[in-house]
DNA sequence: CGTTAAAATGTAACGGGTTTCATTTGGTTA
DNA sequence: TAACCAAATGAAACCCGTTACATTTTAACG
């Protein structure tokens, strides 16, 4: 591998000039520049970025911490944080951590240990250890999805609780009254935020909640079927079941047709995310759509903007979600 | 950030000492050994691995080169990719590339600043410009799906031919005379490997291959839903359709059940890549199952080796398939 | 032609580790 | 105690760009 120094000896100047001829080509001559150009082409020189990177004391890479690229919602919140990052000269790391918080940690020690910039989280963890705590400094960190309650961090994120009240109020709207609720990760604030605002809405309505109606996912297909399957077997059926992400609701869906339910006629089915499969459902999932891609996008831009000193406060950003209504929900039967 | 030298100083020692504290820990006294673990524990060290790379001109880091994450299969092998890369010890840096040959050679780049030490690619195009070619040598790259034909290059793939022979001779024996297929973009030999293994089993089979029953597609559940509107308007429709992935075959069956063909009774359908979505379907598809985080440890085991110097062959890696009869496919109509 | 400012170029320090080679320390043996 | 070897430690080079500062060249003007 050639470096800049046989550069300059071809070329017969300095390392600086070949430097300068590459980096800021009006400091140097036209002729000068020339026989530098000639140079690098000779020997095929390509400086060597890991030294600049070292030199410079920035990365510009940025660490993304995701559960599972696996996800549909996420792959979209990924590619957004792409195209951002690519335009503003950062690249993406992209970590699959399966939501184990040791893997989380090894990565995240990539920011302490100057691999990375900044870190990007897509679930309500801070991955860091206590050696990077500097009170009164925000951490090189964004959330991407999830607020995260003890501590300070900018978020790009959804009123998850007034889009799960809507759909909820929408399921109520079509006469409704008893709405199962298939939820997810226990962990997830996610699943805290959507479960109030499905209480918002029976409240609003003058249902009664009701536990007996909560079942427990996890964001899977499987975890939907295997809800499904138990709300099947309940002895008062739910009219509607609400669930928490739309691969849960493909799921749950599968399971009701399988027994010879028909959606909507028997049991409406919602879901929460709008994945392309969703709209190539049968029927097609009734749903809440989030502009994932942006999410990616602006926690990205907001991260450099942290980076680059341009913002000191911690801000919240609150994307806009959008209702879909498509065939998997419909009137309440009148039996 | 602390570094070295300043541990060293309050340590009482010299940096060697403590490069050796950290690094072997058995060729330092026990007793200087502690004073330097308490100098890096005051001030909270955490070594420049930038640094280190810098150093030893290491990067630890591979490039992969995605089409488009939110593919559910390429979703699958970027997790296997991960997983064989933490276990050696190496970092994916994942690019998603749209399928850009701008955006595939911006990466490949980085393999020729020294960013990074290899790369794998999942499609079948060279992402190197020529300055980077030496005859005689393989290129740190490995491809993880599709063959290159232009280029020597170790591999991991699947007789995608055989699989789709298999697949088509299926459907033969269920009585089907017409099917057509839904093929993936242009520009990949899978299509072309999977239109090969088609026309096998017809001719096997004795059945007439009809340029007619050939449908474009790009493995997206769009382009699938946009071929089965043309096959239900077109004159002598066929009795089974084999779509070259899933998403397609996705796509391809919700149109059908819109117009309110049954399946598999009127229409059989078969897809390609068992995705999770696929044993959720209605009715749930048969298709070719394929080991995708294999395909991804494969590659990244592959790559590395070649890269550590263990291999100077370009090996190329067939991976097992299997058919999987789910009942989205049934006998031909008797009409 | 001499003076001076501006442009061009060169020299060398720097970043933070690792590693080679040299030196010192410590312990063992005669 | 002297001699010797191994273990422990230190000094400094090295990786490869960038850049501040110093120096040289060029051009312009009186």
């Amino acid at each position: 591998m050639s470096n800049i120094r046989q550069v300059a000896n071809l070329a017969g100047v300095s390392v600086a000039t070949v430097s300068r001829a590459l980096q800021q080509p009006e400091r140097v001559s036209p002729k000068t520049r020339n026989k530098v150009m000639l140079a690098v082409n000779e020997v095929g020189y390509k400086p060597n970025l890991m030294a600049v990177k070292f030199r410079s004391g920035k990365t510009h890479s940025l660490v993304a911490l995701v559960p599972t690229v696996a996800n549909v919602f996420f792959a979209r919140v990924i590619s957004g944080m792409q195209v951002a990052a690519a335009q503003r000269g950062y690249t993406i790391l992209l970590a699959n951590t399966l939501g184990d918080e040791t893997i989380e940690a090894n990565y995240a020690k990539m920011v302490q240990t100057s691999q990375a910039d900044g870190l990007i989280q897509l679930r309500a963890h801070n991955p860091f250890d206590a050696s990077i705590n500097k009170p009164n400094e925000l951490l090189p960190m964004v959330n991407a999805c999830e607020v995260m309650h003890d501590i300070n961090c900018p978020v790009v994120t959804l009123d998850n609780r007034a889009a799960a009240k809507a759909m909820t109020m929408h399921l109520i709207e079509q006469g409704h009254k008893r709405i199962a609720l298939i939820k997810g990760p226990q962990s997830s604030p996610l699943t805290r935020e959507r479960l109030a605002g499905y209480r918002d809405a029976l409240t609003e309505a003058g249902l009664t909640f009701d536990e007996a109606l909560l079942y427990p996912g996890d964001f899977t297909l499987q975890s939907g079927h295997d809800a499904a399957t138990k709300i099947i077997a309940s002895e008062h059926r739910p009219s509607a079941v609400f669930c928490e992400n739309d691969e849960t609701a493909i799921g749950a869906m599968q399971c009701f047709k399988q027994v010879g339910l028909r959606i909507p006629q028997d049991i409406s089915i919602a879901g929460f995310d709008d994945i392309s499969f969703s709209a190539f459902c049968d029927p097609p999932l009734t749903t809440i759509a989030q502009p994932a891609e942006e999410f990616g996008q602006s926690a990205v831009s907001l991260l450099i903007d942290l980076l680059e000193g341009k913002i000191t406060k911690a801000p919240k950003v609150i994307m806009p979600f959008e209702l879909i209504v498509r065939a998997s929900t419909g009137p309440a039967p009148t039996s």
